[in-house]
DNA sequence: GTTAATGCAAACGGTTTGCAGGGGT
DNA sequence: ACCCCTGCAAACCGTTTGCATTAAC
């Protein structure tokens, strides 16, 4: 069974990851999961819910919500919690970290894989155990460093 | 002029933020940001507002996040997206991270000059202008540590 | 057929805003 | 005296929840 837009490898993926917990594999999980892989833009839930409308003219905004809050628990989609206001759901599950725009929103995958390997500070093991790292990089991005420039003028 | 638990460098130095933003320097805001200042614990607003109605019945929790984010406006404390819910406060301004237990919620500094001092990857330049980096650590804290090892017996 | 998941609507909680009265400069 | 700031209350918005219906296994 091929699915549009969506690598077989990810479909098994998900399938899987539902046996697994023992809960159902079902349409909106699916298209929901699907959007997910297909959104690199990090869209908040409430534009994953418009963008699916489209084709499920009945899905409603809290079954995006609560199956994205499932996803994230089965671990197929991580949840970021960058700007306070909304979360964002991303089925990027490599290890990576973000770039946000404090002008514009925007969000980029920042990949770094000598800091992913690099040793924390000794002291954490006083703390407690470290289970994933996250980067946020704070700062203006190019079209509105460009943007910037423009209004000085 | 002493003010209690708030050093004459502290108070001056939002007293001249205030005066540079062309700002009164209220009692409110004194008294909230002297609250930021000794509330290591990063608790959330709501519990600055409690902690602060002891000292000032009336203040009204909404004064509190107006100053809050007028302060943050300042730059003489932070705002803290951890956790999606709920915002944090943190008058610390020196250059730390933050480990975040996922089991009980606890929030503790860390201090990493080496990685403050370190370089960032080459390809962020086409990204844009990083103004600041800040690292969350996320996993279990030791004293969830325990616990967790206590319930499994 | 059984049970869990969805759609609907209403509630929820943290945060923000409009407004009028009050306090600081 | 002026105007900004605060307290009050209501609105706001993203998110969550209770319940009856629907669909997956």
């Amino acid at each position: 069974m091929a699915v549009s837009q969506l690598s077989q490898q990810q479909y098994d993926f998900l399938k899987e990851a539902c046996e697994k917990a023992g809960i159902k594999l079902t349409h909106q999980r699916l298209e929901i999961f699907r959007e997910a892989v297909n959104s690199p833009d990090h869209p908040s839930v409430e534009t994953m819910h418009k963008r699916l409308k489209e084709r499920m003219p009945t899905l409603a905004l809290d079954t995006v919500y609560r199956t994205l809050a499932t996803l994230a628990e089965l671990g197929v989609v991580r949840k970021l919690n960058l700007t306070g206001r909304q979360s964002f759901f991303d089925a990027n599950l490599k290890a990576h970290h973000h770039f946000i725009c404090e002008r514009c929103g925007l969000i980029e995958d920042i990949y770094w894989p000598e800091f992913d390997n690099s040793a924390l500070p000794g002291e954490l093991e006083k703390v407690g155990r470290v289970q994933a790292r996250h980067l946020e990089l704070h700062g203006t991005c190019r079209k509105c460093l460009g943007e910037a420039k423009e209004e000085r003028k």
